[in-house]
DNA sequence: CCGTCTTAGTGTGATGTCTACACCTTGCGA
DNA sequence: TCGCAAGGTGTAGACATCACACTAAGACGG
């Protein structure tokens, strides 16, 4: 029993804006389209919603087909349905964001993109359908959030230097931030552990590497405590 | 040319959740459906969306078809698609919440509904559907969202007084505020414009009545400055 | 092995923000 | 005109935020 079964139905798609921190600050992972329409173009990873998925499952699904990502933080953003943003008819689409650590992300291009790549979201080139709107809308989504939300540890290694964590946020909210008064607020917290390792290779002083303590964040948010950058 | 001809599609529906503040707290706005599935259940106003509007507007409609409430505020709040979410088969729902000053509705009960009524969000009747997890969702969303964006005015007249808009703020967050302090900020953001009105027929000293200015808040909201409760 | 380079790591004082708190004023209605 | 009920107002102490500069350690090259 269908619930509308005499009524057309719009194509359901999901789309994957994927954030890493690159060198030149914050960049969106891209394929380049096979098939029209805009064969040629870059576009985010998505495809149609399969009967018997439910959505978030779609967007994994997609992402790790069309660019060999798994495991990836995922969280819905924004679902677009301007009746003209595809042009071969009526498509809706629910946008995810993902973040990912870009050192440890190993990208493995499928049948259906000619190439999957990091671009830099100040300069991205021309990109298919609206989806130029939805990296704005992920991007807004992210500045805003990070502040509120611990997004930012999802874009490092499990281990890491206060420095890195720094630079995510200088990144993301776009301002310099002080060295000195960053890691007091954020050691404050109580969210960070010394993990007692030190970063080595590297020409000067060993930074130590901290992890943060999800489990902590769980405990401490039930309890009222709220994350505050 | 259809995006995916031979490809089976899910069914698409948009769900509104309409709050206000009434004499015990925040309330919903429901409707008592009249058709299988669920018929006698309360349920959130909504419905199919056609192929030729898009998703506001498909909210915008059924809240009047259903309701008979046109111009609130309504922004979208998540894309529900849980397989089995409905008994009928798939039916992914783009959930909008909208905001209105309860006195100033007036409220029409449509055809497809036996009765249309506010109900406390602290003691909701059996929902149908997933709408129990929609009106859950919203209400996050309200919370989180009113101490950083001028929600508050949604839910009043355009002009009201002072301990209005405290209530409001004390129902949402669930909590009483000092109401010195809470005049005093909310005064220093420069967003309240006073009418030089008062509020007539009370038997008390007479409270000015305010109204915030939309234009104002765009213009700072523009240059950097950002509300904060 | 010594010097240089580069980033790591650390404290304080000044300024602004938040909190807690109580009383007089005003208008209405009895 | 008296009582009632809400309107409207200031301050001091606690706390958080911001600006700011030097020494420490490890890697590398000569």
């Amino acid at each position: 029993m269908s619930p509308d079964h005499d009524h057309p139905r719009p194509a359901l798609t999901v789309d994957c804006v994927v954030f890493a921190i690159g060198d030149d600050g914050l960049e969106v992972l891209l394929i380049e389209r096979d098939h029209e329409p805009f064969a040629g173009s870059w576009a985010l990873p998505g495809g149609f919603v399969e009967m018997d998925e439910n959505l978030e499952s779609a967007a994994r699904r997609e992402l790790e087909e069309e660019t060999g990502l798994t495991d990836v933080f995922l969280e819905q953003l924004y679902t677009f349905g301007a009746t003209d943003r595809d042009p071969r008819g009526r498509v809706v689409s629910v946008a995810y964001y993902a973040l990912v650590d870009r050192a440890h992300a190993h990208l493995a291009a499928d049948s259906d993109a000619a190439a999957v790549d990091w671009h830099s979201v100040a300069a991205l080139p021309g990109l298919a359908f609206d989806h130029r709107e939805i990296v704005a809308a992920a991007h807004e989504r992210l500045r805003g959030k990070v502040r509120y939300a611990p997004l930012g540890f999802e874009l490092l290694p499990r281990h890491f230097t206060l420095t890195q964590l720094q630079r995510i946020y200088e990144v993301i909210l776009d301002s310099a931030l002080d060295k000195r008064n960053f890691r007091r607020k954020i050691l404050a917290m109580g969210l960070l552990v010394d993990t007692g390792k030190l970063q080595r290779g590297v020409a000067h002083r060993a930074p130590r590497l901290y992890r943060f303590d999800r489990r902590r964040y769980k405990q401490l948010e039930r309890d009222g405590f709220s994350f505050w950058l």
